[in-house]
This record gives C-alpha cells, sequence and structure tokens, in this order.
DNA sequence: ACCTGAACACCGTTCAAGT
DNA sequence: ACCTGAACACCGTTCAAGT
C-alpha cells in the first residue's frame, strides 16, 4: 500500500497525529468503522500505544471533535448580529460539511469540547451586541438548536452514510406506499430529486437550510423588535 | 429473580414479545445495553431463538421505533391546520417522552417504518389541507426537522442517559470558563436551571419546546399568507 | 425438520510479563 | 521505566452438528 518506507523512522506519535488519522479514518469508511484496534492498524503501531494519547476512545471523539469545531472560520468584521450569526452558521456548515459523522459525534458528547464552546460564545454574543436580551437569547439558541452547527436536524440521517442502504423499492410497494400514505406520495411526486423519502438527505441542500435559518432569523428580529421576554407575569419560565 | 415458574412453561416467544422485551430493556438500562445475548437472557432464551422473530438487529431497532411511534395519538376532530400540526407534534412528545432512546434509534434508521410514514401523513396533510402548497409544505415539513417528532434537537443529548456523565467542574475551571467565554458564562449564570450547559437537557422542557414550535408556525402561517412560492424565477429549485 | 451450542471475527480495555 | 502481547469480557451472526 504504503511506499517501502522503514516503519521504524515513521514519525514518532503524538496526540495530533493520532487525531488527524482518526478523522480522516471516519472520513473514508464511515464512523462505524473507527475502532481502536482498527486506527492503531493505520497508524502501524499496536493497540495499546493509542492510550499513551488518548486516554479512551470518548476521549479520542472528543479530540475529533474540537479538530473540526476548530476549523469553523470566523467572520473578521462585526456587520450587524444578523449578518454575523448568519455567517458564522454558515461557516459551521462549510468546515463539518465534509465530515458526516462530526454532527452524531457531537450529539454523542456528554458536554461541550473548547471548540464547541468557543463557537457558542460568538453566537450568543452577536446576539447580545445586537441587542437581545439574556433571556431572548437563551431562547433563540434552544430555537436554533443543532442548525448552530449549520445542520438541519432532519428525521432520518443521511442514507448516503448508511452502511446498509435501503434497496430501491419495487414498483408494488410504491403502489402501496401512494394508497396508505397518499399526501407523503404526493410530496416525493412534486420533489422531482430524490428517492422517495420526504424528510430525508437529497434536500438538506443549502436553499432548504437557508430557508428554515432565515425563517427562525425572521421570527428572532420580530421578538427582539418587540421586547418580547418570557415571563409577562414576572416569574422566569425556564 | 423472578419466582419458580416453569421456564418451560413460559409464554412462547412472539415477535410482539420480542419487541415489547426490547422497549422495556431499553428503557431500563439504556440503547447502548441492548444487545441481542442480553435481549435472550431477559426473555429466558438463547441469542438464536431471537432470530426467528427478527431478522437481525436492524430489524429489531425497526420493531422497537413502531412501537413506540404507533403509540401516537391523533387528535379527533380537524380543527384548522395550526392546531392540527401542534397537537399532532406534542402528542408526538408526549409518545417519546419515556423512550428517550427512541430519536436516536429513528435517526439511525436508513428509511421511516410504517408507523413514522403514518405520523408525517397526517402532518403533511393538515398543511395540505390548511391551504399549504405543496411547495411550501415540503420547506416547512423540513424546517420542522426532527421537532416533527417532538423533540428540539439540541447540540448534546440528555445527560440524564449519559452512561459516563460529566463530573461537576471544579470552582477554578467555572472561573476559567467564565473568562474565556464570558456569554456562554452569562447565558448559564442566568438560567439557574441546570449545571451550566448552555444547550443541554434540563432545559428541553415543555415551555421551551413550544416556544421554538410556536416560532416556526407564526413563520409558517406568514409564508402561507403571503402565498410564499420557492421559485419566483420560474423553476423549482430544489 | 427443527433447534442450538460452538465458533468466527470482531470490540474496548486491563494487566502482567518482558525488555 | 517503558512498552506490549496475551487475556478478559463482551458483541452480532454463521454454521454445522445434534435431536
Amino acid at each position: 500500500m504504503t511506499p517501502p518506507t522503514d516503519p521504524a523512522r515513521r514519525a514518532p506519535l503524538s496526540r495530533e497525529r493520532v487525531l488527524r488519522a482518526a478523522v480522516a479514518l471516519a472520513d473514508g469508511t464511515g464512523i462505524e468503522a473507527l475502532s481502536m484496534r482498527r486506527l492503531a492498524q493505520d497508524l502501524g503501531v499496536v493497540p495499546m500505544a493509542l492510550y499513551k494519547h488518548v486516554a479512551n476512545k470518548e476521549e479520542l471523539l472528543d479530540g475529533m471533535v474540537d479538530v473540526v469545531v476548530g476549523g469553523i472560520g470566523s467572520p473578521d468584521l462585526d456587520p450587524g448580529w444578523r449578518a454575523a450569526v448568519r455567517g458564522r452558521i454558515l461557516a459551521a456548515r462549510e468546515a463539518l460539511r465534509s465530515h458526516p459523522w462530526a454532527l452524531q459525534v457531537i450529539r454523542s458528547r456528554n458536554g461541550p469540547t473548547p471548540a464547541l464552546l468557543a463557537h457558542m460564545d460568538a453566537v450568543i454574543g452577536s446576539f447580545r451586541n445586537g441587542g437581545f436580551s439574556v433571556d431572548l437569547t437563551h431562547h433563540v439558541m434552544h430555537a436554533l438548536g443543532s442548525r448552530l452547527l449549520g445542520f438541519t436536524q432532519e428525521v432520518f440521517d443521511a442514507p448516503a452514510a448508511a452502511p446498509h442502504p435501503r434497496p430501491p423499492e419495487p414498483d408494488a410497494a410504491l403502489g402501496q406506499l401512494a394508497e396508505r400514505y397518499p399526501y407523503v406520495a404526493e410530496l416525493a411526486g412534486a420533489s422531482a430529486h430524490d428517492d422517495g423519502s420526504v424528510v430525508g438527505r437529497g434536500c438538506d441542500d443549502q436553499l432548504e437550510f437557508e430557508f428554515a435559518l432565515d425563517l427562525l432569523l425572521d421570527g428572532f428580529e420580530r421578538l427582539r423588535h418587540e421586547g418580547w421576554t418570557s415571563a409577562p407575569a414576572g416569574g422566569q419560565a425556564c
């Protein structure tokens, strides 16, 4: 496979080299193929050697998240809260785009990594500097949810990354689908872009994402302008 | 453990019994503890006996999803699109509430199960009957994303279900957090309800969920009223 | 014909033995 | 002191042998 370099001479293992190799492995063969044993094999070392640089697999995943999230660029100037938030979220989308496993791994973590905290801090700061109250900022951050990281959370994951792709439906099954789920069939028929899944990949594309993002940003601006507060009666609601 | 009933006399295995036991196991000990071997043990049978009723673990998970999603009640009358959609989504939230693993498992499936299709068909139907064009319905379904099932997709999963809960941050770490991520700290300080995670569980509660849902529904109504269309220039965008 | 124990090819991690 | 092979306790699934 690799050119015949002397394995004993290869670059010494380091945390960074381990993390970069793990990201490459997940990119190339999917997150479910990422095992400590397989990663060690890719690096040409014995599995136990990895445990010098990461405490366990959890810490490895944390490190991978920070490698990817750390790559989110920050827009330089502050062009108003809306453009700042929009730009940062679309930058996150760009950074995560080539790492389909990243969102799923982030979700499985128990807490934020430093790079994630930095990203959230920047977005929160844009809201606050744009005149959002702490209360409203709190709510809009929740409303954004995983869209903070540039991804619409669809009901199903991207079938592209699926290890066991569904076989294409036979025509009879499609007919049955139309009969039993007429509205689903109508929608699937109208959007000629995908294979029949209504809320699947294929359509989590830029336009679709920006539609939902702008809808939310419009709503945020309206609430900000109205001086919205969560507890008209006085008490903190959440 | 169990009363001394004759194991040979226990109810014969059936697909339904297998699925119900799997749901109970995932509810009780978490989805990561659900293995074919452990499930077989709970049922007092040899692991291979399960493969009579489900082809493999994937099909087992599909079946579990349908058990839970099949429990979503449907509001009887049609009280206008907004109340119908709102009611159905909150019913989904109720049905999934006691099965924290369900959303994650649904997301990992490659396609919809029958019960999921039925749920989506009902929601789509409410939009269409409420005067939404196919085009707009398609977009708002995407904008809802996993909120269709009653859950705001937060950046992190609920730490409640986490197998390795984070130890509470020492005070020094909290101080550092405030210094490095001032906006995160401000938000965390203002919301006294949780342990410092900004976009974690603890706050995905009913009010928070309904805030985001109503914000979206408001936006949908506005677009419907304006006769919004995705392609002002003529072409189908997505 | 039916059922099932052993086996296969994995996994993350521990630990004692070797250098 | 450092490194690592073997081992432990798992996993989903195959398959041949037993009834």
